[in-house]
RNA sequence: GGCGUGGUAGCUCAGCUGGUUAGAGCGCAGCAUUCAUAAUGCUGAGGUCGAGAGUUCAAGUCUCUCCCACGCUACCA
């Protein structure tokens, strides 16, 4: 268990300003945070919570090179677009810094030089690398293009094909291009920065595995996730490797150093010191003390991220933080899997998925709207696996858990107030903690969920505390009672505790439903949360004392949530039909154009180059080791070629003895797992991927030109 | 191929260190009820806990093998 005496420093991941964030960003790093600190600060906790944009790295300067704009222009475009959409979704940062700051340049540098002045935690070294002397400069991976290596796409970039997802060297490329000069870029010797993460494996394995530091215990290691720590002890398992930290690049933060002029520090090693300066800005900013959030042994801190950043957070960073030596570690990185929409993976190139600030616009008329799509992903966080986002959950979580549960029971209370007593507490002995302990231990239990980062499961038992509510009231079933003798007793008793069990939701509901909290405060005509409410509250439970005094004037009913099934008034239904339909039209164009785009024309020479052979296959063997490789012998008439061809997901090595195919026979030989290759297969391969074989009538003999 | 995480009722998922008849919500069937947003409450049907083997007095929970899904990684000339 974490200890709650110390104070919090709690982060989410960075995000990267040259796009909008979606929806599953959102219930990765962003959501569960904002729950999380709601509830430390309801508890009183000496609490931050920074984040920030991301604005260095390649892709942005290539972003803005794309769109003839300045890279500034884009990191201000998407600082702002996230920021405020973060803010209208309630997401309740203490600070929303940006790495473009001069604060955080500094920071970052002050970082860098004092590992570079340790000694012995960087390597220099001098590679070659790509370099444009048109524009006298070096090229980052993402500055070259080129022929992809592995699937022929022509536009992939130094470090990715887009095409077919493989991690490049810009090294590989075939005809390497600059993006800069439109030219091809020479080899050239350049010296670059290397952070020794090896040397720091023996104590991460211990502190992930065992959660001991210098033989103290820093944490537990079964408050972790077991996906974390899985994760992290398999990159521990394969051998840590030096990694550069320093670009050459005009785009970001400059290295500190005389000697590394015209270099800026690799992005991801300025990223996360982002954390650090966000916490000194809020600090200028309120007159605090940042250091007391980060050093010394009085501090949790906490990463909330998406599981792609893991390693990231639980590897490099702390080791960061380790070689530095004057920061705490993360006592816990509860990151979470990835959410997917209607089934499939949030793609932007499809459309398929919706951005924060569209859904905040395509809902503009949905009452409530933060807090319903907040709600229905809580209800279906990623927290220990992949989970779906799907509009008919969205439906049932809002209708049935929000309105009929919590929205009705809140408004039965409040209309059976007024009805009975003019809206006033009504005077009764009630103690909840031994008239109703099954409150107090809901409450605890939910207290003792987002302690564990279950939010889930947290807001799955505040639902069971309304539901409580309801089935009391059933049981006791005033109305009934009150027909006779509306002086009764026991309907007092009733109502009373009812209005005390409302009044715990109006607090326990805040951090996951903000908007809805001070609404609920407003009914009952309360003060509004504070830092500290919850506190105050449980102490209340503790020594009997009534949550809510009798005599208190309570307001008049009005309804929480309008439903979306409703019979008077479909509008609400046809917000969420839309975009049922914007995905079923996406999925029916697929389906009717589902080519891949045409290449650009090429010259006559160009295609003369090749030269295409029929053949026959008469012999195959599986490469072992390989999923999709076999080992193929081409009879193209004049010889036999070997070939090594990625079909053995569709075929057998026996099925395709045999078979007639079409070669590449002047293709450059390339050694594949051990093996010189020599040709390419013509497969021809549909929406699926599946692949089917390009071969030539029976009756043709091999070696034959294809034109 | 290597590594990681999952595979529990029709659907979405809980089941922490192994221990009585395996749980919740939704859906379904029936009953009760009207204070309330055609809301609520109660009851019930429904699972050989991916497959097989093993350890144990006892396994959804530990071990091994296999199958399936997802992710990372290698490899698709």
């Amino acid at each position: 268990m974490i200890d709650t005496s110390k104070k919090y420093l709690i982060t989410s991941a960075l995000p990267y300003a040259n796009g909008p964030l979606h929806l599953g960003h959102l219930a990765g790093a962003y959501l569960p945070a904002d729950i999380y600190v709601r509830y430390l600060r309801l508890q009183g906790r000496d609490v931050v919570w920074v984040c920030g944009s991301d604005e260095h790295g390649a892709a942005i300067t290539i972003r803005a090179k794309k769109e003839g704009i300045s890279p500034k222009e884009i990191i201000d475009k998407y600082h702002e677009l996230n920021k405020s959409s973060f803010q209208r979704l309630g997401i309740s940062f203490d600070y929303y810094h940006r790495t473009s700051a001069p604060l955080h340049h500094q920071t970052s540098q002050d970082f860098f030089l004092k590992l570079y002045e340790k000694g012995d935690e960087f390597d220099e070294k001098t590679i070659e690398q790509y370099y444009d002397p048109k524009f006298d400069q070096f090229l980052a991976d993402r500055y070259i293009t080129g022929t992809c290596p592995k699937c022929g796409y022509e536009e992939a970039y130094g470090d990715q094909c887009e095409n077919c997802g493989s991690d490049l060297s810009p090294i590989e490329l075939i005809n390497p291009k600059s993006t800069l000069s439109g030219e091809t870029p020479i080899l050239k010797e350049t010296k670059h920065w290397y952070f020794k993460l090896d040397k720091h494996e023996a104590w991460l394995r211990e502190w992930i595995a065992e959660g001991k530091l210098d033989g103290q215990q820093h944490h537990d290691p079964k408050d972790w996730k077991k996906h974390v720590i899985g994760q992290c002890l398999s990159w521990l398992d394969t051998g840590l490797q030096a990694r550069s930290i320093t670009r050459d690049l005009s785009w970001g933060i400059p290295v500190p150093l005389k000697e590394a002029q015209g270099k800026v520090l690799y992005v991801w090693f300025d990223a996360p010191i982002g954390y650090i300066s966000a916490t000194k800005q809020w600090a200028i900013e309120n007159d605090q003390d940042w250091e007391a959030y980060w050093k010394g042994d009085d501090v949790n801190l906490i990463h909330f991220i998406g599981k792609d950043n893991i390693v990231f957070h639980c590897i490099v960073f702390p080791s960061m933080l380790r070689a530095h030596g004057e920061y705490a570690l993360p006592v816990n990185v509860p990151a979470n899997q990835f959410l997917n929409f209607e089934g499939q993976k949030f793609s932007k190139s499809r459309g398929w998925g919706i951005e924060q600030h569209v859904y905040l616009d395509e809902f503009a008329n949905f009452p409530n709207k933060e807090d319903a799509l907040r709600y229905t992903l809580i209800r279906n966080l990623p927290e220990n696996k992949d989970s779906d986002f799907k509009w008919d959950d969205f439906v049932d979580f809002h209708d049935k858990e929000l309105a009929d549960n919590l929205g009705n029971f809140v408004n039965r209370v409040v209309v059976l107030t007024n009805k009975y007593y003019d809206g006033k507490v009504p005077n009764a002995e009630v103690v909840l903690k031994e008239d109703h302990p099954r409150v107090i231990e809901l409450v605890a239990e939910i207290e003792r969920e987002l302690e564990r980062f279950s939010f889930k499961s947290a807001a799955q038992l505040v639902m069971e505390l309304s539901s409580y509510g309801n089935s009391y009231l059933q049981e006791v079933s005033p109305w009934k009672i009150w027909k006779t003798d509306p002086e009764s007793e026991q309907v007092a008793v009733c109502m009373n505790a009812c209005l005390q069990i409302v009044t715990i939701l109006s607090v326990l509901v805040e951090p996951f439903i903000p908007f809805t909290a001070p609404k609920i405060r407003a009914l009952l005509n309360l003060d509004e949360l504070q830092r500290g409410s919850l506190a105050g509250l449980l102490e209340q439970l503790d020594k009997a004392i009534p949550v809510i005094e009798a005599g208190h004037q309570i307001g008049e009913p009005s309804l929480l949530f309008a439903k979306i099934h409703d019979r008077k008034d479909g509008s609400r239904l046809e917000i969420i039909d839309r975009q049922k339909k914007i995905l079923q039209d996406i999925l029916d164009h697929e389906q009717k154009s589902d080519h891949v785009a045409l290449k650009d024309n090429i010259e006559f020479d160009d295609f003369t180059k090749l030269d295409l052979r029929t053949g026959t296959i008469i012999e195959a063997e599986k490469v072992p080791k390989t999923k999709k490789l076999l080992k193929l012998k081409v009879d193209i008439g004049l010889e036999q070629r070997t070939v090594v061809s990625g079909i053995a997901e569709y075929f057998k090595a026996e099925e395709v003895v045999g078979q007639k195919v079409v070669l590449v026979a002047n293709l450059a030989p390339k050694k594949l797992r051990g093996i010189m290759s020599q040709g390419m297969i013509l497969m021809a391969e549909n929406e699926k991927g599946e692949l089917g074989f390009v071969s030539p009538d029976k009756n043709w003999g091999n070696g034959f030109v294809v034109k």
